[in-house]
DNA sequence: GGTTACTTTCAGAGAACTTTGAGAGCATAA
DNA sequence: TTATGCTCTCAAAGTTCTCTGAAAGTAACC
């Protein structure tokens, strides 16, 4: 993958440690910014490949962001954070262009699947593929479909995530923490118990398609989509 | 392996002292501080390759500490230490990145593995194989998986890392105590005899599908993996 | 051989962990 | 409103693991 720069506008500082921490873990580059004016002049300067831009700013709101940066000529997509009441009219309106939106709280691997969709949409040369194939299991990203050996499986959109999460890291244990932390929004309060959950839901969905339990249980540790060895 | 640098920070001194002192022998540099105003100094100062942080300091929590330094743009990952009781729902978003954290009371091996597996997962280039490869017995660490002769052998997490830690010593003899120390948790206050249990265990499974005895017995002192020298 | 000290193995109680089902609460759609 | 689906919690039931203690086995030494 080429190196994707992803600029990130948000004011509370949470928030930006927390997604500049994890979207460079996962290989982008990060410039990180707390308000609209500071965006501006980074957008102008940096030439990010993409936006990731809090609707709520202290000095303006991201659409007068958005309308700024691109009357300078700035093509660069944007992925809007938003409350989740603010979901309305004015969101889905401007969507139109590569832009998307994602609500607050979020998962962090639902931002770094967005952003990837974005890329794919906007540079089809440089992008990852659309399509998760490991195993008897593929997933299409772009329609959050999900095939066992060819014939589609109804997933809700939990169920989805943690499948996804679990089969971007294939024979590899992955604490229940570390499935939370990923699958789950950040501000999830809960027990690990509901990871627990949801694999027996997928377990109950998968198994009886594939020729083999997918998902192992490591005991004490967490879960493992194993699949075997292609190849020598 | 390059030389990687590890930050201890912890108030106990005990603690602290056996960390740097088995860190230390398994090949690191080590720098230990005790609260959390000397570490982000050493953070910055040292430039650490991980970093060791107990969650509860006298001065500040390791929560702070962690986004104090992240702020510094230092991206050390961090490898917390915690009370089991506190995991429950205070820890929530802070394993952000290559994070992990492990619960007190540890073995040290197992934190011995925990810092490999992060440095692995965030310096592909410079790391160890995740694979050891002793003998007729291979681990993949990921996987948690041990093979004799190719064939896996389905352990238990004590087995794994009683076989793990004779592993990585073989053709040493170890004393019981010192299997102890390294791979029980360090506040275990049991007999010694719980090695000579898992030691049978251990041969219960494994020499069934060696072609000799593995584990040797060194009467009144402890066991020792032996291997064949393979020619250099 | 006989004695002693150490080691191996077994069996079992209790603890820890996992799986699953039932259901409350909530949001969404008809 | 009612119906449906989804998320999450809780608890019961099942499973595996840990550790202890005792009995049987083995090596070392006199």
């Amino acid at each position: 993958m080429a190196n994707i720069k992803v600029l990130i506008v948000d004011d509370e500082p949470n928030i930006r440690d927390l997604l500049s921490t994890s979207l460079r873990f996962a290989g982008f580059s990060i410039h990180a910014v707390a308000n609209g004016t500071d965006a501006i002049a980074a957008a102008e300067k940096g030439e990010p490949d993409i936006i990731l831009l809090d609707v709520m700013l202290p000095d303006m709101n991201g659409f007068s962001v958005t309308k700024k940066i691109r009357s300078m000529g700035i093509t660069a997509p944007v992925l809007f954070l938003t409350a989740r009441d603010d979901v309305d009219d004015k969101i889905t309106g401007l969507t139109v262009g590569g832009d998307d939106y994602v609500t607050k709280p979020f998962s962090l691997d639902e931002i770094v699947a967005r952003i990837n969709a974005i890329i794919r949409r906007t540079k089809p040369a440089e992008h990852e593929d659309s399509m998760i194939e490991v195993g008897e299991i593929s997933i299409n990203q772009d329609a959050h479909e999900v095939f066992v050996n060819g014939e589609m499986v109804d997933l809700s959109p939990t169920e989805y995530k943690l499948l996804r999460f679990l089969m971007t890291n294939p024979n590899r244990v992955l604490t229940k923490r570390q499935i939370l932390e990923h699958v789950w929004e950040y501000d999830f309060n809960g027990e690990m118990g509901i990871v627990e959950s949801y694999v027996s839901y997928l377990r109950k969905k998968l198994d009886p398609m594939t020729t083999e339990p997918l998902i192992q249980t490591k005991r004490g540790i967490g879960y493992m989509y194993k699949v075997a060895k292609s190849g020598h």
